[in-house]
DNA sequence: ACAGGTTCCGAATACTCTTCGGGGCATGGC
DNA sequence: GCCATGCCCCGAAGAGTATTCGGAACCTGT
């Protein structure tokens, strides 16, 4: 098989599998995608490598931890340099509110998505934590009534 | 310990561990935890009852998988009513680009983030797939130059 | 102090992981 | 056609791990 091509069948098989319950053992593993338990886990070891495997994490419910709110922050950070962007960055991710942060194109530079515990730990992260960044030219915040993360990606 | 309150040391580090790797072995988790086997597993398992765990999921790559294009796209859903609503979630959810969705409040109702394999593809699954829907009233695209997702979250 | 409840542990069995040698099958050269 | 080569796959078996369960230790309120 080409290092270039898709997936296989029984790769994308694995690969949907460990994507719905990565602490599947490589003997079930083996015995859903049709393959020895051996054969399985080099397939596996051989995704990792590939790095089409990234990691396998464990999903946290923010709600349960006590952060049953979240939101979305759109940041425009001025000056748009490497100087002042990547100390944003690194800010941004050290928050214990941050989930996720994508650097985007468009009006705003960058999205945050936060969870936290209430209105007012929201309105304290941005008042203290972002506003008074002198580098924060510009937020918009918005409330996220659900968000449904789809765990299986495939090939298209 | 009381239901309602934050996880205990132990709780905590075992989520961080989880979190960090989901596939490592309950005898090397409760190494790293400080905790016996049988210990650990029923923490996990307690866990798992209380929705702080809600799953393992293995991190597959958009890129590695011919998709290295991501971009955020926000959607205003007019009339915004259950009727439309529910089959336009559907409809998001199902297609193969989408990596997640958000049901947000502000101007627009929707953020949906996809991986596609080009800008060509991202038009196509513009063009085709959203605004020739008759509930899509605005589109406002995105692109994503870096995405970090934050894996280990943990109470505040 | 003691009863009741909870949490933790370690031993033991059942089960799983992982390695490794070898078989089968496609591909390509001659 | 026929063999050599490389690739993928498999099963056996020892090493290692998961899981259960009985009992010890520890709170906590009376």
């Amino acid at each position: 098989m080409a290092e270039n091509t898709v997936l296989d069948a029984i790769d994308a098989a694995i690969l949907r599998e460990l994507q719905n319950d990565a602490r599947i053992s490589n003997k079930d593993l083996a015995a859903r995608v049709n393959v020895a338990a051996s054969t399985c886990l080099e397939r596996v070891r051989a995704l990792q490598r590939r790095g089409v495997l990234a990691g396998f994490h464990a999903d946290a419910d923010p709600a349960a931890l006590g952060r049953p709110l979240q939101a979305y922050i759109a940041v425009r950070v001025r000056p748009h340099n490497r100087d002042v962007v990547e100390p944003f960055i690194r800010f941004v991710l050290d928050l214990p509110e941050t989930i996720a942060l994508s650097h985007i194109a468009g009006a705003d530079d960058f999205l945050v998505h936060v969870a936290v515990r209430d209105a007012a730990h929201l309105q304290r992260l941005l008042l203290d934590g972002f506003t008074s960044r002198r580098e924060v030219a510009h937020l918009e915040t918005q409330l996220i009534f659900s968000h449904i993360r789809k765990w299986d990606i495939g090939p298209m």
